[in-house]
DNA sequence: AGTGGTCATGTTACCGCTAACATTATCCGC
DNA sequence: GCGGATAATGTTAGCGGTAACATGACCACT
């Protein structure tokens, strides 16, 4: 037989009080009992329930599902829970049940890029539905990724939301198991088949070259020039770059391709326009750029060397950030649906996780929007 | 006596199978057990343990402290670990110990701003260390910081991060109850006394008003105006704003305040550039803004009015965005230490943790960048 | 040889919550 | 007025880990 266990010390706000403070026992029991363990001291189901004359369970019922709990009964808890001012134990309920309202999110970066409003998106397509959010940043870098998502994985995730679909063999197999396991996995800004078969909420880059070729060719230019993205891990600029080079190669059209420096992306724009503009030979008539910063960098320059845009030099972009709205002549570019991507990434996922299945791909619409740097106005 | 529990079905991967396959057995006896109940399906410590031959509580210290397991017992726990390929529950790891590395953090929004830097920085911070980061989006409302540091703190986080100093009263008490409970709490973006007394881990707005005043008033202009944010729960901006009124309140200069319209901030610097000169009396000859994306509407619209930055109009902003930089005049600003607010709070909380109280404050410096929109070159 | 100390590992009892089953009233129709 | 459905709450045994304590092997030293 072993020894009463010392009640709980009085724990959360001060309203609980009914049983007596039953201090750790003077214990002068020879075989004293083993130290209690501690919890965090925040208030528990035991505590409110224990206030309002019921036991865990009740309470715990009252808090999913109201209605099968007595009026009466429903009301003391009611009264108890205000008391007490309890916070659930999220990671106490999920160990228990098996479920998750946590869902996995890794983006390449923040900073300063398209995936702020993904996140964002996603933020609060999840948090309407009572979700969290848990993040992390995998620098461009498979290998973050595959840690990040390790470390991630750790929570038991409901579900998980990579970018891209490239990933390390690793990582391939974390996602691969994890889905196997039932958890919906979603990959961002990307919509091509891939190894592991994901949902995919986003579009194809490729696709987006191709009509940026197309776009300046219909305006008449035939020497092109293409200024890919430097962050060498950025695979989807490097598609849009193949999917405007393939563009042209049915054409007799020439190509210049180039990839920007590292750095300030406006520097690097500058500086990719001065190195296609120092090569001997015809210059191009037209130039495309892996985003916008690079474009609008180069449209500065050609502005400060006296070019004008878009008779003597086109220009045009990607992203549709706001700055190149403002510049004149304002700048050509294609507007991704960034913000959407995360928000409809979550409605996939809310979907994925009610149904019990993987939501079908959601292919998402993006706008070439020509404007003055490649368009003169009428 | 109860029935022997049926043993847990051979979980993870195929690696694992000393014990028979034990069906929930045909259970042709009468007192038929109770249904088992169903793990999430990873492998558990219990699983690598049987594997290596050991007891879980083993791999468990083994995964903690290496070093006190015996080399050949951790040889056999690191094969059986990669074979069945464990994932650590941290749900149940934290429970248990009581101790959490999730911190949780709130910012106003992500969408192209300054918050997505510091995000990275506390995310890089984060990382480095092995903790995991929960996030929320505020939207700049003190309603949804609450209900989001209510559903934040299910979590059980280690840590708290939140922006700003200004709280809802309910908040105030879930964060004052945290720090109660040894949670640390740090205020990001700020630096001054206030109610919680919370570690800040930034700098002080009204000050950075103040600069920005003398800095236009050093350069002899007698007539200036500022541009508040339209956003009207961004505090901090108004407090640069009321530190601009304050330092000009001693002088004899005039000042004009007001504030931008919301939407696009661009378009909203252009609008209030307008507002500005559209107003009786002689025009103010500088003018300063609550952030750069107004403030580069501005001078985009000076150049547009064939307005001569500097010389008749001098402009400047706050947040040091790259596109301030490219214009030509550049944009006079405000350099505020956005990635290094969230790097530097990460630090300080894993020194809370380590230490076990609060660290102290941390002034951080930010710089004014005096550049074309304000100083004529030489 | 006995003693005490260290090292490596095992046992037990939890963390706070919930699934599954059990137990009581309560009510209804015939 | 009694069997059986129904409603409301309770009991038990976990989820997957870890803290605290226990044990046993081995060793050095008196």
């Amino acid at each position: 037989m072993r020894p009463p266990r010392p009640s709980r010390q009085t724990r959360g706000t001060a309203a609980v009080a009914p049983t007596p403070p039953t201090v750790p026992a003077p214990n002068t029991d020879t075989s004293l009992p083993r130290q209690q363990r501690r919890g965090h001291g925040r208030p528990t189901l035991q505590d409110v329930a224990a206030l309002a004359g019921v036991t865990s369970i009740t309470v715990s019922r009252f808090l999913r599902e109201p209605a099968v709990v007595a009026e009466a009964t429903a009301a003391r808890i009611r009264q108890a829970l205000a008391d007490t001012g309890y916070v659930p134990n999220r990671q106490a309920g999920h160990l228990a049940s098996g479920s998750s309202a946590v869902v996995a999110a890794l983006v390449p970066n923040l900073a300063q890029s398209i995936f702020a409003e993904t996140v964002q998106g996603l933020s609060d397509g999840l948090h309407a539905a009572g979700h969290e959010l848990l993040l992390g940043c995998t620098d461009y870098s498979m290998e973050r990724e595959e840690s990040q998502l390790r470390a991630l994985l750790g929570w038991g995730p409901g579900a998980i939301v990579v970018t891209g679909r490239h990933h390390s063999r690793g990582a391939l197999t974390l996602l691969r198991n994890a889905r196997a396991a039932g958890t919906p996995v979603i990959e961002l800004w990307d919509q091509r088949p891939q190894a592991g078969g994901f949902t995919q909420v986003g579009f194809d880059h490729a696709g987006v070259g191709h009509a940026m070729a197309e776009h300046l060719l219909g305006l008449g230019h035939r020497r092109l020039a293409y200024v890919d993205s430097g962050v060498i891990e950025d695979v989807r600029a490097h598609e849009r770059s193949d999917g405007f080079a393939l563009r042209l190669r049915t054409t007799k059209a020439q190509l210049v391709s180039l990839t920007a420096n590292t750095g300030d992306p406006f520097d690097a724009g500058r500086q990719a326009l001065q190195a296609i503009r120092a090569r001997p030979g015809p210059a191009p008539t037209a130039i495309a750029f892996a985003n916008d910063q690079l474009a609008c960098g180069a449209l500065l320059e050609a502005q400060r060397l006296g070019l004008a845009v878009p008779a003597e030099l086109a220009l045009m972009g990607f992203g549709d950030f706001s700055i190149g709205r403002q510049l004149t002549p304002s700048l050509s570019t294609i507007r991704p649906p960034r913000y959407d991507i995360g928000l409809q990434a979550a409605q996939a996922l809310l979907q994925a996780l009610a149904d019990g299945h993987d939501a079908p791909h959601r292919p998402l619409a993006w706008q070439l929007l020509p404007r003055g740097s490649t368009v003169a106005p009428a």
